[in-house]
DNA sequence: GTACAATTTTGTAACGATTACAATTTTATT
DNA sequence: AATAAAATTGTAATCGTTACAAAATTGTAC
């Protein structure tokens, strides 16, 4: 894992307690955390921490590429601490998000308008985890 | 353009006045209007309608495959009446959305996990229009 | 090391999109 | 025409996110 506080420095970013702690945490979680769960986990570690400065941060890393928000749940926001470019899957039954590779990204980024200027490009799943398919197989 | 009364029935759908008047609005505007753009357009039309109407149209609409969910907008939750497979690109600067076809679907669903049905697929772009970018240009 | 300025953090209040819910209206059925 | 079922309506509530101003922390100049 990076360090964090010289990655931070080196993305701009003064490498505050609360940001070192909001980076560590994605660093460590790759489960496409929301604000409220992150500030939910850190709490403990920082009880002063308040859940604005967690939406602040977290706001300000994907200003800086530090992390990458998902669109994939409408109900909030999710953000990834790998900011590779890789797709994603969410089973529309039990809410899991599923990282996967993408083969060929210059496939999936040929289908951009010609002459924009492309900054990011997401290609979201939405569908039945195998886990869910079984399951609803046994149950019936 | 489909016949509205009959499209919605062959999807289950009784066609009633403001479900008529949603899926005709869906059908000539391919603009992804949220849920109040598309209050504010037929108000004027049907005085009596409601808003929660319209939200509630909406949600069967997908929930049957009248129309799409498109995912490119986290303020609000915009439609899409072309329920084909394309990609959508939002323009950071002026907001813009535009379509583009997906020249080969097979690729860009291969990166779905294996075993899982898939439901769906959005490909998201997002940077900046030709257009910004001209205007970015002659600003300076 | 102290004083001042800049930055960061914090807490509360506000906002806005969406949903819950119960009442009313419309439509279908007998 | 009477009744049941479905659709619509309006209001209130919910919840994620943001605005804002005060407090705390950090960096810089002397």
């Amino acid at each position: 894992m990076k360090n964090g506080a010289k990655y931070l420095a080196e993305c701009g970013l003064r490498p505050s307690m609360q940001r070192l702690a909001i980076y560590q945490y994605m660093a460590t979680h790759p489960t496409h955390p929301t604000a409220d769960e992150i500030f939910e986990a850190l709490k403990e570690q920082i009880p002063t921490l308040s859940k604005t400065t967690v939406y602040n941060t977290l706001k300000l890393f994907v200003a800086h590429g530090v992390v990458d928000e998902v669109f994939i749940d409408r109900t909030s926001e999710r953000f990834d601490g790998n900011t590779e470019l890789h797709a994603h899957f969410l089973c529309s039954n039990c809410g899991a998000i599923i990282d996967t590779p993408i083969a060929s990204p210059e496939t999936v980024n040929s289908a951009a308008p010609e002459g924009v200027s492309l900054a990011k490009t997401q290609l979201l799943y939405f569908g039945t985890c195998t886990k869910c398919i079984e399951n609803q197989l046994n149950n019936n």
